[in-house]
DNA sequence: CTGAAAGCGCTTACAG
DNA sequence: CTGAAAGCGCTTACAG
């Protein structure tokens, strides 16, 4: 491996202040945007830093002032996918504004979570955390950064604590508006599969999905709503249920795309055709729901936007001027998109009992 | 969000000091685990260091000393699966040696990419960098990082330049034993989907395959041999024009995942059946090969331990006793792993020529 | 509008 | 085996 660069080190402070004629602090003043500089001096200093191509060292400025202009991203990874979307939307926000993105993988499970929080917190002193499920509904991991004072930014929390800055999506609304596809294209007997317990998600899709039922007269059978863990495995299983009731449902309502896809397999290997003799949608757009055929209509998560608005908020909050937000600024919520693809049409016979 | 954490501040090195009745050197030497230190003083500090909950500033370290304890990862992402791997890989190994992760993600074809770099390494002054495809081969950043006299170790790059730390797969052999598996099923007629003209793996993996149908005197039939460009579209229409050979072949292999996922799509609404009449290889064992039916029998790239590795050689090469690396020792190769799952099975008649 | 001084919390030479 | 001093490159009060 090359050996460090010898020869002239980098410029640093001194140098630009001598080579403009002025004094640190005021290249400091430049630097930083503050105000109270003449703007022919400031011009002399900021034509002196592009020759020299002077840039302010982080570790230096993160000793001496109260920030650090590293914002940390934990996670523990679901979905590769997700983690890719956040951490997108994260450095992109972060470069624009001069920040930088820590990555730490934290086994949600670990004993020692907490302590593995706190050393990270104490060694980088972060400006700000973002935190993303399941981590972010972990009580350790919470108290952890509490105690550190490390403003955090919780993304699709489980439930949405007060004074907890928070980002997330509507769920219950975007599982409605999946059902209400559905009902639209004709289907009345809908089987639904609920995702993992455990999981806010899961309550909140299964929430739109109730809604939309009852808003158009169509009631719950219990027979067409079965429990996964939102793993594909779990939507064979519940499609074979499903698929094995004495009157099937013409459609499928999968609380997120692996469980979807399931489903997919399941049908194929039954030799129903899909959509004709079944739609089935799903819930996140994976990578894989647009990669099978027929592509998977299903719910769209604005990933990046979400972790974008979750750094800016915390660069806000950084910010010297920074105003507390109030208890309704604390919580954002972002729009979904609908993407309506081929898993789904109108059913093929009229949707009366029938059996196959 | 809530306000930094006010009262007593963090426990400095020279509370440490003070507590264990040593000066702040010795402090330094224990938690450097510097030699030099009687048994009995270094207990004695460790234990302090325990009771205070001391942890060293990173910033204030990376001031004073040579090392900044921050090894940068510049992506390009093509595939979140990629991604994900890499970070959990080098995450681990940074914070088993006490380094943290900084991720950026960069535009490959940024005309001002190289000034980003300058940028983004003159701000961190990471004490190494790990590249991932296609920016390992990006020559404009590859300068920047060279000028910087930043560390690099290079993931899968392309070419593997002389003095060039590099970590990667075998890429040629992979392919090779895909082909000898499918040769050894009885296929004979075997199609094959090239991937992206500029990018590395592409050319090793049909080598790969050239190689084994040579080796068994198959010859390589040009109609046979489809390019395309790593997704799944091109994967649609590479099966398009195979299948529609006079003599069709009776297994793909395709040059990653996607590709092979389009073969799998095509040849479903042709209403072939898969993998009866048509076996499918792909590479990469990306989330979706094993979440559709039947699942795809591919090639898992070890991508978690390559970039353990790439940071593994970083580190090594960061310590004050480190010798530079021979060549040999420079470019490290790493095993993969053949998944033989369901898409590929013996062909149905034999492999005589006939149209369906 | 501008600057001289002190200090952030460590490591690096250098002594003993 | 141990330590006192200097210094890394910035920002923070504080003056003028």
């Amino acid at each position: 491996m090359a050996s460090r660069a010898a020869g002239s080190s980098a410029p640093t402070i001194v140098d630009v202040a001598a080579q403009a004629g002025v004094s640190i602090k005021t290249v400091s003043r430049v630097l930083n945007q503050e105000p109270g500089v003449q703007e022919k001096t400031r011009e002399q200093v900021l034509k002196v830093v592009a020759e020299l191509k002077y840039r302010p060292k982080l570790s230096a400025r993160s000793l001496a002032g109260a920030r650090s202009f590293l914002i940390g991203l934990l996670y523990y990874d679901p979905s590769a996918a997700f983690v890719a979307g956040v951490q997108q939307g994260a450095t992109l926000r972060c470069r624009e504004a001069g920040y930088h993105l820590v990555v730490e993988s934290l086994h949600n499970d670990a004993p020692d979570i907490d302590s593995q929080v706190e050393r990270v917190v104490s060694a980088l002193r972060p400006d700000g955390m973002v935190l993303t499920p399941p981590l972010c509904d972990n009580p350790k991991v919470l108290k952890a950064l509490r105690e550190s004072g490390t403003p955090c930014v919780l993304m699709s929390p489980g439930r949405q604590a007060k004074g907890q800055a928070s980002v997330r999506m509507d769920d219950v609304h975007a599982a409605e508006e999946v059902t209400n596809l559905l009902i639209s294209l004709g289907h009345e007997r809908i089987g639904f599969i609920r995702g993992a317990s455990d999981q806010a998600a899961s309550g909140l899709r299964y929430q739109g999905f109730a809604n939309a039922m009852k808003a158009h007269g169509l009631g719950l059978d219990p027979e067409l709503i079965q429990q996964g863990d939102f793993t594909f495995q779990s939507g064979v299983d519940g499609a074979h249920q499903l698929l094995s009731r004495r009157v099937r449902p013409t459609a499928v309502f999968a609380s997120n795309d692996d469980m979807a896809l399931g489903v997919l397999a399941a049908a194929q290997r039954l030799g129903l055709a899909v959509p004709s003799d079944l739609s089935i949608a799903g819930f996140d757009d994976s990578p894989a729901a647009s990669l099978v055929w027929p592509p998977l209509t299903t719910v769209r998560q604005p990933v990046d936007q979400m972790a974008r608005m979750a750094v800016e908020m915390l660069i806000a909050a950084n910010r010297s001027d920074a105003q507390p937000l109030a208890e309704s600024d604390l919580h954002r919520v972002l729009p979904y998109e609908l993407l309506v693809r081929n898993s789904t049409c109108a059913p093929a016979a009229k949707p009366v009992t029938k059996r196959k």
